[in-house]
DNA sequence: TTGTATGCGTTATCAC
DNA sequence: GTGATAACGCATACAA
């Protein structure tokens, strides 16, 4: 009964790896079908399968019979073969552009959340903000007949096609944070534009006359929305548009401490930078700011995007917007299940904007420090 | 041909949440199979089978005309169909206490780079550090014929029957992080006693004497690794061991935090604390220090565990260890394909130890000071 | 209540 | 080179 199971091990070690080489026994194993069980008991597989799923009828005590010797053999359902004959995986594809940013992270947690409870499983790729990779991630998702698919699209991508395919094949899409405006899906998206408007206002309101923005990639809609918020809180305190307080891609930290840097050596450097593609770009403009030994927020003023957990910590700590991306997760996918259950009746939520709020922190409180 | 979408929306503004309903007509498609382009072009699906998977012999021209008329009709496989019958689904099954923590996000954005170069897909899995949740997400994965499961045990689970099962399923499991040593089966792990043992080391060559460790569920063996590197470096400098710095389960922010003002209210406080557990709890500890006014690194030394981004960017900066988890998912999903690849052959590697790399940063550079 | 028959879409093994 | 056929494991409509 028992297998033996020899093994010799062989430690190397090799600079920062440390392999223990072992010989161990191959194994392969059947699995146990429900006609493994039906052949036991003398009954048929359609016998089996009622008493597994509670379809149907079924004698009590057959039925009982079935279920312990399924524990018995250790039966597994073969979920492949259900899904195939049912015609639906109850399985969600997600897309997002890199899995370990927190945004997403959380996003993809608060998703799991619910899902799971529904008995749904999530298939995760990234794009990895390509868009070639894009395509191929929705074409296995397809091709693996996912329910649903989650995403939000990566910075590359100028074509649509690959989307509309889904819709194509009759998968429910659900767009994310970054939408695509012109596609007729599902919609869960944080109000960009009132939230950087309500950040440019705060600041004014700080006192800071002289403000700038550090924009990310226009072809991403929540860029464009995020500046059109900074340039209506302008146009409200009447404040001119300096162009050259406004400065393209500068959405990483690297990018945000070089912006900075441009920015602080104008003859009539701003007083406040607006940080609007994330809080790692705010961080850079912090860093460059104390490498200067510029005082925050006395001298100048600095918001960020999205309420990364570092903006707390910082000295001082940094105002920032938060997306509330975990419940934005459980937000997909309640929409999900409330769009399934109400598909033969007529009104459905289609775009669910979550409004962001404002977290005011040290690095904008001018007005406490005069 | 082309649908008419009608749509109307209405919109309600309601605190936090913005709704726009809509109208829309339910959509249902029948996709299409080999038989459809069988069909439409007069042979048998078995010939558009081998044209599609370059399997068999097929005539060029046929071939040409198949593969045509299956982008015109929109073909896409079904990959349940062709798993189900080839008895392997490609797809690699991954547990973990929290998507959203950093160190496990990355390991899993490491995994996805590799496994999906290889044609592979990821279904995700949370256990939220619970027993039974872990239990079924190891189910479901089973269930849906993974052929590999990759798994960090939450700290909760006591048994391993639901890892064993995973074996007797003939799926391939993975351990890593934190994994249950007395199972049997390909592991990859950070080498956490030397580099706790270093870390304490630096702590000592650094001047302080009186060091306390911070440890975290002594049922997860990557604590008592720490906890023994711990141990050992004070042996090897001749220190002694005092049980009132070590203090228990205190693997969070917060309970960093608490535990930090019970030492440094201790008679003979200690002039160091090693944050085992995380960078969180050394955190609270760097939080706690700056309220009660305790210079860092001079007074009290602090180093946490993990590398967390933030670690960088505190006053000052934090000491730790890197765990190379980026590269930890990489060195999973390839050893997951070496393994495959080699099952015939004997010698195959069964532990991968990744040395992590002590991070040396302001916290604990006491000699500097003086 | 139970058994029979069929199909989900694909692939592999035969013949031809 | 191509076609017929069976099988992967399960679920269900229908008959008994």
């Amino acid at each position: 009964m028992d297998e033996i199971n020899l093994f010799f091990e062989i430690a190397i070690d090799c600079q920062n790896l440390f392999f223990i080489f072992t010989i161990s026994p191959m194994k392969q194993k059947k699995r146990t079908t429900i006609y493994d069980i039906a052949k036991k008991l003398n009954i048929t597989a359609s016998s089996v399968s009622r008493a597994l799923n509670n379809s149907g009828h079924v004698n009590e005590t057959t039925k009982k019979l079935i279920l312990k010797t399924a524990a018995e053999l250790n039966y597994k359902r073969n979920t492949l073969a259900s899904n195939l004959r049912k015609g639906q995986t109850k399985t969600i594809g997600v897309v997002v552009p890199r899995i370990n940013q927190n945004f997403f992270s959380n996003v993809i947690a608060g998703i799991e959340d619910t899902t799971y409870q529904k008995g749904y499983n999530l298939i995760i790729c990234q794009s990895n903000e390509s868009y070639t990779k894009e395509i191929k991630c929705i074409n296995t998702l397809i091709n693996q007949h996912v329910d649903c698919i989650v995403i939000s699209v990566s910075v590359e991508s100028y074509d649509y096609k690959h989307l509309q395919n889904v819709i194509e094949q009759g998968i429910q899409l659900i767009q994310f944070d970054r939408v695509v405006d012109e596609l007729e899906t599902l919609k869960v998206i944080n109000d960009n534009e009132q939230a950087s408007f309500e950040a440019v206002c705060h600041l004014i309101e700080q006192g800071y006359k002289k403000i700038a923005l550090l924009e990310g990639p226009q072809n991403l809609n929540i860029f464009t929305q995020r500046k059109t918020g900074y340039l209506n809180a302008l146009k409200k305190y009447n404040l001119p548009v300096r162009n050259e307080f406004i400065i393209e891609n500068a959405w990483t930290k690297e990018l945000g401490a070089e912006a900075t840097r441009k920015l602080l050596s104008l003859p009539e450097p701003p007083d406040a930078i607006f940080a609007s593609t994330s809080d790692f770009s705010a961080l850079g403009v912090l860093e460059v700011a104390s490498a200067l030994s510029i005082k925050v927020p006395s001298e100048l003023g600095i918001c960020g995007y999205s309420n990364e957990a570092f903006t707390e910590i910082t000295s001082p700590s940094i105002t920032t917007i938060d997306q509330f991306s975990m419940y934005m997760g459980k937000t997909i996918a309640n929409l999900y299940f409330q769009e399934k259950e109400n598909n033969d009746t007529i009104v459905i939520p289609k775009i669910i904007s979550i409004k962001p709020k404002l977290i005011v922190r040290s690095s904008t409180l001018k007005s406490l420090k005069s």
